[in-house]
DNA sequence: CGTATATATGCACACAAATGCACATATAGC
DNA sequence: GCTATATGTGCATTTGTGTGCATATATACG
């Protein structure tokens, strides 16, 4: 095999940058964070509820205690969640603000995808030269 | 335990259905097939190169063609690429409008949080009433 | 037809992540 | 000080997912 080559577009600029955003946003501890079942369901807890001690978020999860202490680590180190000690309790508290500029900031990276890749769109000339080539 | 009570804001729709748009919107597999490396390889390289079939685009990758197959049915099934078949070739091509779209309904979804979720922002008052309930 | 190539799938294995228990640490209350 | 409660951490176990090889399926080519 190796006998392909479609390498139209790597020379374009509009398309490095996009490839490039799309590396930098995706795969990051802030996607990877929200993955997961049970953070989305303490993520969910934290906004009916306001900010809570781990106890609080704990009752009525499946999970022990422990796991959750442990999930909303992950969720803190991510940026989602922020923390406040009071006394021999940890109150864990989303962070709005945050979260919304993150995906804002996503949304801006991809934004030149809508134009730029829809799919299939310059495929009938390019085929023809891949099917050609050696 | 189960001393816990601050269920302020659970009687307000505003943030029950915040609640309900992050559960629908996270951990979805959207989300999921966007946290791999490898499948963020993969799209930044449909990125550069438009619609490719397999093996163009497992050519230079570390893993065998048979993961980077799989990866690819991972990030058709999540809608972010789509897929044609030429002959004894499968291209795919990324779904560019459908990704912006989907980024778009998630900013959309969540952007009530920026007011409704400023971390601590109603704390001091509630920790009040935590520490006296029973 | 039979052979060669492209892709997808079954299966076994490796590795990472989630889980639960026991325990360590920290703080409140006596 | 001692005891009780809240949280986090070490460790072993389980579970999920990525990986590679062998193989099945589909299509092109002769």
């Amino acid at each position: 095999m190796d006998t392909h080559n479609n390498e139209i577009r790597s020379l374009s600029p509009e398309y490095m940058a996009m490839a490039e955003a799309a590396l930098d946003v995706f795969d990051t501890r802030f996607f990877k964070a929200l993955c997961e079942p049970t953070r989305v369901e303490i993520m969910r807890k934290l906004v009916l509820l306001g900010a809570c001690d781990v106890g609080t978020i704990a009752d009525g999860l499946a999970q022990d205690r422990s796991v959750i202490s442990r999930h909303l680590a992950v969720l803190e180190r991510a940026g989602i969640c922020q923390t406040r000690k009071i006394g021999r309790r940890v109150f864990y508290d989303i962070d709005g603000p945050h979260n919304v500029a993150k995906v804002a900031s996503i949304l801006d990276a991809i934004k030149p995808m809508a134009e730029l890749c829809k799919p299939f769109e310059e495929f009938s000339e390019n085929i023809k030269q891949q099917k050609g080539a050696a």
